[in-house]
DNA sequence: TGACTCCTTCACATGGATGTGAAGGATGCG
DNA sequence: CGCATCCTTCACATCCATGTGAAGGAGTCA
């Protein structure tokens, strides 16, 4: 599909659809007048970058673990220096501690809201 | 205690704790001299505010969610207009989203780690 | 062919979080 | 006192994700 086409899908605009094409993040295809061609796949992959994006994770992280969740069974040894396994853990940390800062926040968030609405059913 | 010692002690520049108070995060009391001087449970708060910024929240969202995750037990009901409490749950949801995604791939940086490094114990 | 829409690249603008430095007042130690 | 170190405010710089517009090529339909 051409870039219109995954802009809608993904609601992202094409400006920034370039964007993280720039960034290494996605590589199209190219039809012979130029146009960019997207695969099929890359519609999950845009939802994936955004949400990660969304999360606080910079581009230059994204486009690191990427390639490792790519195929969640094939497994690219040739990719996993020793400073990228060190780059994952250290992400994988981080994501972690993101998650129970969320987590942490949003069970508050939830009380409150429980406790104004007069939803007093205690989780 | 002052700007440096709360620098210090969270790991955040000076810059920045006048900036979360000039974005009404906080709100430290002054000395006779114009210090700021700030209270001790500010270094949790301080903590939770970057967590939060890591996480993605913008200020303005944060400022939002912070009264009602002040004294978890304590509810203001007099600040939950209705506004405020559909933006506190399009949060909660964001969260919630957000959650998801970084569990999601965090599972698979794992699971990838897993592997690479051979240990193969299954979760 | 003309008109319209989509595509391309190039490039500058914006907004939010953060870095950094200048100029000056307050504190504290020798 | 003199000097170092903190503090203050003001202000400009930077990085990144994103917005936006210009100038022109290509596809489509009348």
């Amino acid at each position: 599909m051409r870039i219109g086409e995954l802009s809608e899908r993904t609601g992202t605009p094409r400006r920034l659809l370039r964007y993280y094409e720039e960034q290494g993040l996605i590589l199209p295809d190219r039809c012979a007048n130029g146009y960019r061609s997207y695969d099929e796949r890359l519609v999950d992959r845009i939802l994936q970058i955004r949400g990660l994006l969304d999360a606080g994770l910079p581009t230059r992280i994204i486009k690191q673990i990427l390639p490792c969740l790519d195929k969640p069974r094939l497994i690219h040894f040739s990719d996993a220096t020793p400073e990228m396994v060190a780059t994952l853990e250290n992400e994988r940390d981080r994501m972690t501690r993101r998650i129970e800062c969320l987590t942490r926040n949003r069970e508050a968030i939830s009380q409150y809201l429980d406790a104004v609405l007069g939803n007093h059913a205690t989780s």
